[in-house]
DNA sequence: AAGGCGGGGAC
DNA sequence: GTCCCAGCCTT
């Protein structure tokens, strides 16, 4: 099979069986897929959808959401992770009106040259939404090229990379730019997927070498593991009389980068410490009053044991300098909150 | 508890 | 180039 057979028989399959019908694929913009690719990188469809038209009624346009507050798109973006992603959309949003006049740039040399935009997004926005020649290499089509191809090694490795962009570069077809990209990973997502792949279904089975040499178990191979170390930290659950909760927006970057959220000490503190430390880190003077249940939660490069802790406000000390962007927060608000932490907040208030 | 999904950027 | 970083969901 050479390369035009090879999107032929990808296009025809695309045209019966592709998907055409998501939020994203409606009124294409480069603005409306930009966002869409941007929440896809590692997020899927299904979850994508709510938090994409969310987003979408709120920041209509590039405009939009390059003039609003960064707390106010983290908070959308809340409970979908990675929030560099959407720090990084934010900034880029910012610096299109500034340097491209507030037009989406149309060359892939600009576009991949964008915050939080690498050649692959570039490649998905503009065969996407300008239905330029650009190919791609995201997770689906990493999968299918390596099956084909019966690619052995890592698919992240650079080396294994390099060569599956060669054969992605070499099946885009010369017209239907936009058909073929989404063909692709849609192909990926529905049909060759990671385990049971619904082979008899796909268009280039006859040649796919994996499947005829019945390898699609065993490649791609696996992303090398390694064990993820385990840290603990204190999660200070500071509440007042009016049953508000203390939070503190985090340092934009590390885990939960600019999400409000509990305050966390080290773990070696003991329950005394940590008044002196609410004191002297905080600024408020508090009494402890509980432990609550610990709490794992397993990020991608080690695993973090929240070990809850209830305080009672006391006081604020006055004008201490340097100290953290914090409020009280009310029952009802519209924050950003790192998915394990809302949790705990609401499984607290289910006490009462 | 373990595995899946996926890309960007600093050094 | 080679690490290192970042979270949520499904099974």
């Amino acid at each position: 099979m050479n390369e035009k057979h090879f999107s032929q028989s990808i296009l025809e399959w695309f045209d019966v069986h592709g998907r055409k019908n998501l939020p994203w694929q409606i009124n294409k913009t480069p603005y409306r897929v930009w966002v869409s690719e941007i929440m896809l990188q590692q997020t899927q469809v299904t979850t994508v959808i709510g938090y994409y038209n969310r987003f979408m009624d709120q920041f209509k346009s590039l405009e939009e959401l390059a003039k609003a507050d960064e707390d106010d798109v983290l908070g959308y973006w809340a409970g979908l992770g990675y929030y560099a992603r959407a720090r990084n959309l934010h900034k880029t949003a910012k610096l299109i009106v500034s340097e491209y006049d507030g037009e989406f740039p149309s060359t892939l040399d600009e576009i991949e040259s964008l915050p939080g935009i690498g050649r692959s997004t570039a490649g998905a926005i503009l065969s996407l939404s300008l239905n330029q020649r650009a190919p791609i290499l995201d997770g689906n089509v990493k999968r299918v090229l390596a099956r084909f191809h019966a690619i052995e090694g890592w698919t992240g490795h650079p080396s294994i990379a390099k060569e599956l962009w060669y054969w992605a570069e070499r099946y885009t077809p010369k017209t239907r730019f936009s058909d073929y990209t989404q063909a692709m990973m849609d192909l990926g997502a529905t049909l060759c997927t990671r385990s049971k792949p619904n082979c008899p279904q796909c268009p280039i089975n006859s040649t796919c070498r994996a499947y005829n040499e019945d390898r699609t178990n065993t490649i791609p191979t696996p992303k090398p593991k390694k064990a993820l170390p385990v840290k603990h930290r204190w999660l200070l659950h500071i509440e007042n009389q009016k049953g508000e909760i203390y939070i503190e927006k985090r340092p934009p970057s590390g885990i939960w980068g600019s999400l409000w959220s509990l305050p966390d000490a080290p773990y070696t503190l003991d329950g005394n410490d940590i008044t002196h430390y609410c004191r002297e880190q905080l600024a408020v003077e508090c009494t402890v009053l509980s432990y609550k249940e610990s709490f794992k939660h397993t990020f991608s490069h080690y695993h973090l044991i929240l070990h809850p802790i209830k305080l009672s406000y006391v006081s604020s000390i006055p004008s201490i300098s340097g100290c953290s962007d914090s409020r009280w927060l009310k029952g009802k608000h519209q924050l950003g909150l790192p998915a394990p932490i809302k949790i705990y907040i609401d499984s607290m208030e289910e006490e009462y």
